[in-house]
DNA sequence: TCGCTAATTAGTCTTTTCGCTAATTAGAGT
DNA sequence: ACTCTAATTAGCGAAAAGACTAATTAGCGA
């Protein structure tokens, strides 16, 4: 679902979780302590983003670690880049309609 | 501003009017039609990418011509790429070692 | 000025998103 | 089983987004 990537990459904290994710994978919490707003909220970032499937998560006993996955957000950049240059990238974007 | 670019990214539509201003400047008019929405609507879509700066609107004596702001699209996926990390792809080669 | 067309803005409503607190699940350790 | 910690889910209210109809602005031509 190529619009819950966008509709993911909208929100601010979002696109910082994913430059912290960047350079390695973190724990949930870990990942919360950057951040103002409350764990709960975080959490649902988080869950917007692996929705979205531009993070995993994986289970490390009582802790979450996430980490990027790349390859869903070189998709949206192509796309993005397929609106700009004249090579095919037409219909990358057309999505259906909500 | 950012922040608009990736809001105005956020809605199908609002990325298929860019997709198709990619193949040349249109009429505002001739755009709507290209959709099912409402003009009133698709208006209003034109008004947020023009306000994040992807489009702009140019009168022509009764009618309103929009072309794509190609530079800011850029900045965008710039922007997503540098969520990847590729900054210099040298990294790649640990990770496959591991 | 009047009428016509192109397009936006106003106003209202419904749906979605966001962020909080409180409650709950899940796992590890005792 | 109990408890502590990590994290999510539930539930609520406020704010924003989306889409519609109706009203309005802007420009052209008779």
């Amino acid at each position: 679902m190529r619009n819950s990537i966008f509709k993911a990459l909208a929100h601010p904290a979002r696109r910082q979780v994913l430059a912290l994710l960047r350079k390695g994978p973190r724990l949930a919490g870990d990942l919360a302590a950057e951040f103002e707003s409350s764990w709960p909220t975080m959490s649902r970032h988080l869950a917007v983003l692996k929705a979205a499937d531009l993070i995993t998560a994986e289970r490390h006993g009582n802790q979450i670690l996430y980490r990027v996955n790349t390859s869903v957000l070189e998709d949206a950049a192509t796309a993005l880049l397929g609106l700009i240059g004249s090579d095919n990238g037409d219909d990358e974007l057309k999505e259906a309609a909500e």
